[in-house]
DNA sequence: TGCACTTTGGCAACACCGTTGCGAAAGTAG
DNA sequence: CTACTTTCGCAACGGTGTTGCCAAAGTGCA
């Protein structure tokens, strides 16, 4: 809601106003949600709300679909997201494999592709793939809303109506307001690469740039993160850990995903990152560097890092990880996590990453264990952070990253 | 300007607005501040700003100071806040002494007391002296305010029609929403006690209740940490350390005070902890319980600690303190805060707390240096985290209490 | 001294927001 | 079929920031 300048006029009302209205239609989902629910769950009057989804149905980005059970009286009429009145592309370009997504409003993902990926041979080489992904996505999933006319090469994102812009996630620091590159470990090629510049030029629409970890945490907070369901793709999901002694913790922590939500996800692959949201938000922090997590120092005059310093989470993590010792990773893991923890109070620690995914149980259970001491030692007012595994599969973060686009729709954008 | 609901009305809309102009004149300090600049600043129409201005004269919260040299037309004329419009009390419960102020609207303090105190005679004694305490200033700053009548013992306070209430600051993990304690580290007597509720009764004015790190953080906050003047109390606020390497890093986090700053404030005291600001607000967390960072480990298997865990900061730090090891005791700091400027990417570090005041230069130097090389490690894209010597002085918690009634008036409760 | 110009800031009309009062629509219960 | 409950839209309303216009209060130049 607010501006660079901070003063709201009646514009951004409505805006704020509309965007937490799309935005419970589409934690609904498929089940939908009434208009006096919409009303309850913001405050607004009903004939505000009728107002607002009035409108929304007008630009058809809300439907009218079904109605309740009658409570004895007339019965509430079911809204619904329409899920195909906009669009976003994610890509995710990890060290060795592009991924690119195409999903509409409802964060399904309509058209997917992958293709091995070298960063080493330059930001020309890997943008023309970037481009050429998004464009193919395009031309599957939003070929039939494109005029006839506008069907020539090279312009196919820019014709398509509902396409609200192309989100990219990729590893090491960058700033996301600008969406230049600091630099990518191990391959030089890129130290302040303007991709986001490129990106537009070359295609027409709307770029977002952010590090991994927190589109990772973007998609895992607008997917409802520890929802019920978790049936989704992982086959690990249903592992937890850490709820035991507590007084209803988990419970309070299965809502992450809804607005108020705060959790850390920690990436653990070939490094180690995090992303952090509060309250529905991610938190990038005064320059967007926030969430470098892999070099916590939690062991002063420890093995030396690649990065120069001593001691680093990332170094003694996958020291311990090489040596087989994965007891002894998630122990430290956890130790960075209580750290993080204590000092933000969070909700939930979320799991994720290749490393993670090859032994779901061990990180989970050794990192939930810390908290759990942790927990027990501070007196146990509240109950110890729960720790789960991210249930994003393996394009999590290419979901997150087209996140990145329709965030700001539900009022998702910079924090909350 | 959400509530718990999140939907907006045109009278949160006019809240909003409001305190952004309320907080920029006080911002403004003696100087004020014309109706342009404020249009400016918020970027509202001056049409909307002369509306805004106009009701709080005539509420008697601004009133018109003067005017500008003129620029070729008619001079602009300068608002300023009516300190005296509103005053808020704030008592500092310290391990061995109680310290309370009386604070306007500005800030500015009025009125102080200062009182030997043990935490272990009892809540009901540790009560009646703050309730005596807060009675005594309000007599003595807002007396000439009480009608003649209602000067009756015990009503006091009740009856000074410009009081906020009564903010209170005190060590330990509590609940800050419900204003209950959850225990101070060796005074046991005070497990779970609802201090918020108790003194709210006793004295009849509305109570909040922080932890002592963020209240120091709060006022830190409202008073522009890092701003020019720094000439405040203590004598070693010039000491600064950090910026010889930055691109001008440390210009940009000279408002810190202003909205949108970030900065963790770091008390090392007879323990260690934490206040957290990210855009002007203080960040308590889910269960506002944030800023516990004495007992992050950065030694793994590291000497005991009282809390049970080993190599915590706190008992790493203090133990180097003991033995007279302050470059030490910095070294630790500074890892601390290192790891915590990596995962939260914040503008400043501020240093304060009696073990830091005996040896300023020592500390800000000390953990300056660990920033400093954390900083070239990473490239250097941005300069380091600039260290400083937190400019409040041995009061400064009081007032940050007080800071907790006037806060939201500025549109500074909760995260900005 | 007088006139032209610039800039500030208030008055009035306006568009738009959410709110309130009221009634039509659409069910259930008897 | 009637009485009742509940949902939801229409119309009028109060209040917000915005726009168009003009008076006030300076400066600069002839």
């Amino acid at each position: 809601m607010r501006g660079a300048a901070g003063g709201a006029n009646l514009l951004a009302l409505r805006s704020h106003n509309t965007a937490l209205v799309l935005d419970l239609l589409r934690t609904a989902g498929g089940a939908g949600i009434s208009r006096l629910e919409l009303a309850e769950r913001t405050g607004l009057t009903p004939q505000a709300v009728s107002k607002i989804t009035g409108r929304l149905r007008g630009e058809g980005l809300a439907a009218e679909a079904g109605r309740r059970a009658s409570t004895g009286g007339k019965p509430r009429t079911v809204l619904r997201l329409v899920p195909g009145a906009g669009h976003a592309l994610g890509v995710h370009l990890d060290r060795d494999e592009l991924r690119a997504v195409l999903v509409d409003l409802d964060g399904t993902v309509v058209a997917e592709r992958r293709a091995p990926l070298d960063l080493g041979a330059g930001a020309e080489t890997v943008l023309e793939m970037v481009a050429r992904a998004a464009e193919e996505l395009a031309a599957e999933g939003l070929g039939h809303l494109v005029a006839e006319g506008a069907r020539v090469p090279g312009a196919a994102l820019a014709a398509a109506p509902t396409l609200l812009g192309l989100g990219v996630a990729l590893p090491g620091p960058l700033d996301h307001v600008r969406g230049v590159l600091h630099r990518i470990t191990g391959f030089p090629g890129w130290d302040g690469y303007p991709l986001r510049e490129a990106l537009e030029r070359r295609l027409g629409v709307p770029v977002v740039v952010d590090k991994d970890t927190n589109a990772a945490a973007l998609g895992l907070a607008v997917g409802g993160a520890g929802a019920e369901e978790g049936s989704e793709e992982g086959s690990g999901a249903g592992v937890e850990a850490g709820g035991e002694g507590g007084s209803g913790a988990g419970v309070e922590a299965a809502g992450a995903g809804a607005r108020g939500g705060s959790f850390a996800y920690l990436h653990l692959g070939t490094g180690l990152g995090a992303g952090l949201v509060f309250g529905g938000g991610v938190h990038r922090g005064a320059r967007t560097g926030a969430g470098e997590f892999g070099h916590q120092v939690v062991q002063l005059d420890g093995p030396p890092c690649t990065c120069g310093a001593r001691g680093c989470i990332e170094a003694l993590c996958l020291a311990a990880v090489a040596r087989g010792d994965l007891a002894e990773a998630a122990r430290v893991l956890g130790t960075g996590a209580a750290n993080l923890a204590g000092l933000l109070d969070i909700d939930l620690v979320l799991l994720g990453g290749r490393t993670v995914a090859a032994a779901p149980e061990a990180f989970v259970h050794g990192v939930g264990a810390v908290l759990d001491a942790r927990a027990r030692r501070e007196g146990g007012h509240d109950g110890p952070v729960p720790v789960r595994l991210a249930p994003a599969g393996t394009r999590g973060v290419a979901e997150g990253a087209a996140q990145l686009l329709l965030a700001p729709l539900f009022g998702r954008g910079e924090g909350g």
